[in-house]
DNA sequence: AGCACGCCGACT
DNA sequence: GTCGGCGTGCTC
């Protein structure tokens, strides 16, 4: 540790200066004195003066900088907290070099508890002493028959098991019946069990778990990718490999795409352990995040099941990673900090030298490289348990079989969801598109509405009169009359979505119970919740969703689903449309069948001969699945030769000027950039061709190489520095 | 990230 | 003449 000498009240002490991570946007640990006889090593949570404030740091590892000595100040204290440990300190090293952001920001990530860098306060509780009562009441009597397990109770857990009110105690302990005692605060949850009620597993999952076990067992890094259909017990094999890890006295972390944490799989956990896991997502309560927290740095929650945040939750002793969906795009956070949490979750377990196990039942093209590579072990399930068959997937085509003039669904789907009605079953339609219809035109003189923020078409919502931008958020009053030329009655929409998918449904099926899903639903998620229960209560025959119908929630009465525009978000230029569009189609079809009943599944499509299409009719993903790999390679890895490319994050303002000035200094040197963002990166990065100098992020959707080039033509208004990564080799951590 | 400082429009 | 918009800069 470096020594600061300097005088102090006219003597010269010298101080011990450590380097302390800052919750806050700093390229560098600042330096602070620790006060004379004050102890703190690397990991250590301290409190610091920062500006007028206090702010909580970690003490970080290394030499502290040089400091002028006049703006040097001390730590005001030091936590009573376990230091966060040193393979959680390299992660968020690496994470900050790799992302390219501050490490102080990524350290932020894992200090996201305000208040629970201080111990938990005790809890205050009872405890019967030798002492009786003057006088014995029928109460008194049944307290003292409680209380006399000799245990600790609390005030009113007492109150309530005898039956008596809180005053009742009150005078018991006046009398010095009981004296008080402090408590450690209760667990959020309790341990589960390892071996409370293990799954009978088939041969294929047997075998699978098996060798999940035998992986955690003998600890280390490794990854795998456990791969089988929905339905195929892929939770119920992984949930053994936990169970291992827990046996073990070992922390294991589940991460969840967000919407994938429902109470369903909270339950299904907890009917496998006996207990649930503590949750971790963005939505829990401030003191529960707390208790979490502090219990997961202590050791004392031994399972977490949370959104990709959890990643960066300093846990005293994590001996497993399970990423489920691990093709989730929603494990990207693009937010400050640029990062794919199934990424960062491989670079964590082999930080920590401990085994992950990636699951999915359509993993990511770059997953499957990695496991064809044999760069991860691959676990392949066989299908579905016998009592819940995958629906039959038939493809539509449209062209042939086209819907009724102003109508969406076919012919075909409308007699298969009669059908279906007919015999009381639930059907499904799937349509990614919020709204009534993606645009509105005036058929007198063509005007289109257009968000006069960002230029995207407005889409209307009947339901609440509104005109709505997806993109921007902005929204207007739907007019009677045209802005353009004030024609009366000549808004016509164009195209469908859900609203009007359902306005179709309720013309042809005027008695049956329609409900409407979508993310934009009024009554927010406890909303949702209670139409969800409903729909799994057969409350509804027909229900109409966008992508959020596609995850999470099992739907057991469903036994028809129909896809009204399976073509949807192939045509939108994003080198993942084809991948993404199978993996959506593949997890909302999977929703029906789960009954044990026979299901279908029909496919509208203006191409039955695109690949997606095949692949989901045929259930035979393996071509498809090598085809993209190659299309994708060929897309993203351009035939440079070994270039050093250029990475950057983020595309907000101040920073593309950063950026700019990257790319010019780093274009001399590069035969060639190629521009992908952190979350492109990996499939790049396992084909092992490249050295990446910097990365360039634009944001999503965006053309890439288009934005560079324009970054480039617009040259460099940059002020402050650029921070240039050099050489991540992809083999360091894979 | 916060928070202070510093220059240009609508108002007590 | 001020109050206040957020653009820019700094924090060991």
């Amino acid at each position: 540790m470096a020594k600061d000498s300097r005088q102090i009240e006219g003597g010269l002490f010298p101080r011990k200066v450590v380097p302390v991570l800052i919750p806050m946007p700093a390229e560098r640990a600042y330096s602070y004195a620790l006060p004379e006889g004050v102890e703190a090593g690397p990991g250590q949570i301290v409190q610091v003066p920062l500006g007028p404030r206090l702010v909580a740091g970690i003490v970080w590892d290394g030499e502290a900088d040089q400091v002028n000595p006049d703006k040097l100040r001390e730590v005001t204290q030091v936590f009573d907290c376990p230091p966060v440990n040193e393979p959680m300190r390299r992660f968020i090293d690496w994470v900050s070099a790799y992302t390219l952001s501050p490490p102080g920001l990524v350290a932020r990530m894992a200090l996201r508890a305000p208040a629970a860098f201080d111990p938990e306060p005790m809890i205050d509780a009872l405890r019967l002493t030798e002492t009786r009562p003057e006088r014995l009441t029928a109460a008194r009597e049944r307290v003292l028959e409680q209380a006399g397990d000799g245990l600790a109770w609390s005030k009113s857990g007492l109150a309530h098991a005898a039956g008596v009110t809180p005053s009742v105690i009150d005078g018991l302990f006046a009398q010095g019946v009981f004296e008080p005692v402090k408590l450690p605060p209760p667990p959020v949850v309790p341990d589960p069990d390892p071996d409370y009620q293990p799954a009978v597993l088939e041969d294929g999952q047997a075998e699978a778990a098996d060798a999940l076990r035998a992986t955690v067992a003998k600890s280390g890094f490794g990854v795998t990718l456990l791969d089988g259909v929905t339905g195929s017990g892929k939770t119920e094999v992984y949930f053994e490999a936990i169970a291992e890890a827990v046996r073990a006295g070992r922390q294991v972390l589940i991460l969840l795409p967000e919407i994938s944490l429902t109470a369903q799989f909270l339950d299904r956990f907890h009917d496998r352990f006996g207990a649930r896991p503590a949750e971790w997502h963005s939505e829990l309560a401030p003191r529960m995040r707390e208790k979490v927290w502090r219990q997961v740095t202590e050791g004392r929650v031994s399972v977490v099941a949370g959104a990709r945040s959890a990643l960066f939750l300093p846990f005293h002793d994590l001996g497993l990673i399970i990423v489920d969906e691990e093709h989730d795009p929603a494990y990207k956070q693009e937010d400050r900090v640029f990062y794919n949490a199934r990424d960062m979750a491989v670079v964590r377990a082999r930080l920590a030298q401990i085994p992950v196990v990636l699951a999915s039942a359509t993993p990511s093209i770059e997953s499957r490289v990695n496991a064809q590579q044999g760069r991860y072990s691959h676990l392949l399930l066989p299908g579905r348990y016998a009592d819940a068959g995958l629906p039959d997937l038939k493809l539509v085509d449209l062209r042939r079989y086209p819907p009724a003039r102003g109508g969406f669904l076919s012919p075909l789907l409308l007699r298969a969801m009669a059908e279906t009605l007919e015999r009381k079953e639930q059907s499904l339609l799937f349509l990614n598109r919020r709204g009534y219809a993606p645009l509105t035109l005036c058929r007198v003189c063509g005007h289109r509405f257009e968000c006069p923020d960002c230029s995207s078409w407005l889409v209307e919502h009947r339901f609440r009169g509104q005109l709505q931008c997806h993109h921007c958020g902005h929204n207007e009053p739907t007019p009677q009359a045209c802005p353009s030329c004030g024609a009366l009655d000549h808004l016509t929409p164009c195209g469908p979505g859900i609203e009007r998918i359902a306005e179709e449904a309720d013309k042809h099926f005027p008695d049956a119970r329609v409900i409407v899903l979508s993310s934009d639903m009024a009554g927010g998620t406890r909303r949702l919740r209670i139409e969800l229960e409903a729909i799994a209560k057969g409350e509804a025959d027909i229900v109409i969703g966008t992508q959020l119908v596609a995850k999470g929630h099992n739907f057991p009465l469903m036994t028809l689903v129909g896809v009204v525009d399976a073509d949807l978000g192939l045509s939108n230029g994003d080198p993942r449309a084809a991948e993404r569009t199978y993996q959506l189609l593949s997890q909302v079809t999977g929703r029906a069948g789960r009954s044990g009943r026979k299901s279908l599944g029909l496919i509208q499509t203006y191409q039955p001969q695109h690949p997606v299409m095949q692949a989901l009719a045929s259930g035979e993903p393996e071509a498809f699945y090598e085809r993209e790999t190659d299309e994708r390679s060929r897309a993203m890895l351009p035939p440079f030769g070994r270039l050093a490319s250029v990475i950057v994050s983020a595309a907000t303002r101040p920073e593309a000027e950063t950026h700019a000035r990257a790319l010019r200094a780093a274009a001399p040197a590069a035969p060639g950039i190629m521009v992908l963002g952190p979350a492109e990166a990996p499939l790049a990065l396992i084909r092992g061709r490249y050295r990446f100098r910097l990365l360039v992020h634009g944001e999503r959707g965006r053309d890439m190489q288009g934005f560079i080039r324009a970054m480039l033509a617009q040259g460099p208004k940059a002020r402050g520095s650029v921070q240039v990564q050099v050489d991540i080799d992809p083999q360091s951590f894979l």
